[in-house]
DNA sequence: CTGAAAGCGCTTACAG
DNA sequence: CTGAAAGCGCTTACAG
């Protein structure tokens, strides 16, 4: 198949007859002036019915779509949001926009989204050129570091941050309340388990979801007047490998029989799953396991997974409906979402 | 912590006297035109060293940028790459996009990406409005209906297609050869198994990928001499739940021990290996199972699930590289990347 | 090597 | 209700 001959040299699309279709051409055809077409377009109340209708005609007859840089060049608004994650990777992040993408359309807006794996400072900051093009951005932030939200805040553009519930937040924030769920999930344990023999073997120490999953593990069993021992609470990597050495360890220290396991996800929870069944031990039986997200294929786990529910869906559309009302209505009142977790028992940690 | 006080009612970075530092302010700061500010930071190479050295020296001071929609109205061009998907799910599509960032911004673009599941007709096809803001776009193409890729050809902007391997296809393409790994994996199968018990269970007969697998599975037992029933070749849903079905039927029927199942993804595979265990059976002594796809966490199911590798990634990095060389030099060669699937082994379906 | 000027395609006071 | 005109912030022939 050759180029396609309608195609010139910028790629752009040119009309039939070569011409491209500004506003000029709509005016022309429809006998107004431009100013005419653009209220027509932009504030048809203003305009009487029979030119509207004219000008709309020229308008579906013409083919005509505003150009976009001229139409930001005076509004100073593109209708797309900047959406930034820490990497891209697996269910989560896949709900999450699928979430965000969904609630941006309906409002009519797009999404620009980027990675800032590669910035170790400054996490959640995309490359600085791509902000002038969006009317804001969704920013996850893991790191416990405040300078990066600062740097964030200090962008003087419409800022949304996704963060774990913490102390430090910008003005709109959906915050995931991992503590409950968490918490949840660590009584749950030691409701059947010794919690001497119960631990938390979560993500980086310091990724703040992870921090925030381990302080809620350990106030659950403090609530219950077991006093926490340090190698109970362990941070590592939020991946299989991880899951699988530690639970390696335990095992060698004859202590893996006989625990129970609230895991920072269920990559690491599904490593301890297997190391235990490697060695011969059964889940629940001998280890009782709990993981976090909740993942699509926690039900079809063998045996099925027990995890706390994690809505990131809800927060991509929260994120989406805040950013927006903030570009929309500048003096709105800073709010703060809170999305709650849940944990969800199967049989992994049944007892 | 209230509203940031340098933050304007339309949300934009003011400079610090208030005024919007724009090509003009440099100019004046520099004592030059805005001729030559714009020369300096687009065509350095014609403008003398000195005056270029002030020139520079003023646009940091002034922390200048320039303005994206004033440039983009002249050069037409954002640096903005549409990305089209199916929807936003599972790893496979996290891990394309993380090719497709990382290359982007190798390169100086950006992303911008849409689902577009929500439009059963005209799939691949983004929301006009978004199609003035891009240079070019990158859509997957799963159905098999040719009039979506005559759509997205006909949108008169650089487009590089991804589908799988098939007669129709674009200028530029990133095809995935479906094909080789599905004809070695129904080989590896019937190696072992005897092909009269061997079984393709894939995804949708309206999916081009599914269609292939399927047809290179066919083509493998025929090589063999085997006549394959139409009962061999299976076309469902790339879910888990259509696994567990298809495998209870087989299982009722007294034909799941004893065979050996191909499925069209990881998540069918993963529920036909468990439909087996929870019947009793053994996997792979009594049933033998492939995935495709090979997820992160293949390595890790119990027991080690065999797929067909599928370079996600490179895809991803394919399709903008194409996209942009397209974009730079329209005149290029019209180039179809296939990148090929291979079979990994594990245990699941040893013999 | 550099500047004055035209022009990209819109929006929006300002008059009428 | 509508038009003429200014202006958004750039790029790029055209002169010099």
């Amino acid at each position: 198949m050759a180029n396609n001959p309608d195609r010139d040299r910028t790629g752009k699309t040119t009309g039939s007859g070569g011409a491209r279709v500004s506003i000029k051409t709509v005016a022309d055809a429809a006998g107004v002036s431009i100013a005419t077409v653009s209220r027509v377009l932009n504030t048809p109340s203003i305009v009487a019915e029979g030119t509207a209708d004219r000008v709309l005609q020229a308008v579906r007859d013409l083919g005509y779509r505003p150009n976009l840089f001229a139409k930001g060049l005076m509004t100073r608004k593109s209708r797309v949001l900047g959406v930034s994650l820490p990497e891209w990777s697996g269910d989560s992040y896949a709900e999450l926009m699928r979430g965000a993408d969904h609630r941006a359309r309906e409002l009519g807006y797009h999404l620009l989204v980027t990675t800032n794996s590669h910035q170790p400072a400054g996490e959640g900051l995309p490359p600085a050129f791509a902000l002038d093009l969006i009317d804001g951005m969704i920013a996850m932030v893991t790191s416990r570091a405040a300078q990066d939200i600062d740097a964030l805040l200090e962008l003087n553009m419409p800022v949304v941050l996704l963060t774990s519930n913490a102390d430090k937040v910008g003005d709109d924030t959906v915050e995931l309340d991992n503590y409950v769920g968490a918490h949840q999930a660590a009584h749950h344990l030691a409701d059947g388990t010794d919690a001497n023999r119960c631990y938390f073997v979560g993500g980086p120490a310091t990724n703040r979801d992870a921090i925030r999953r381990a302080a809620a593990f350990r106030d659950a069993l403090l609530e219950r007047g077991h006093s926490v021992r340090a190698d109970q609470i362990n941070h590592g990597a939020w991946s299989f490998q991880w899951g699988w050495e530690w639970a390696g360890k335990l095992l060698e220290a004859g202590q893996l029989a006989g625990s129970a396991v609230l895991a920072g996800n269920d990559e690491i929870a599904v490593a301890i799953s297997h190391r235990a069944r490697d060695a011969g031990l059964s889940v629940p039986g001998d280890v009782r396991v709990v993981g976090f997200d909740d993942a699509r294929v926690c039900p079809f786990l063998d045996p099925p997974l027990s995890s706390v529910r994690v809505p990131n869906r809800r927060i991509g559309v929260e994120a989406v409906s805040l950013l927006i009302r903030r570009i929309e209505s500048p003096e709105a009142e800073p709010t703060r979402v809170r999305v709650p977790t849940r944990l969800v028992i199967r049989e992994s940690s049944q007892y």
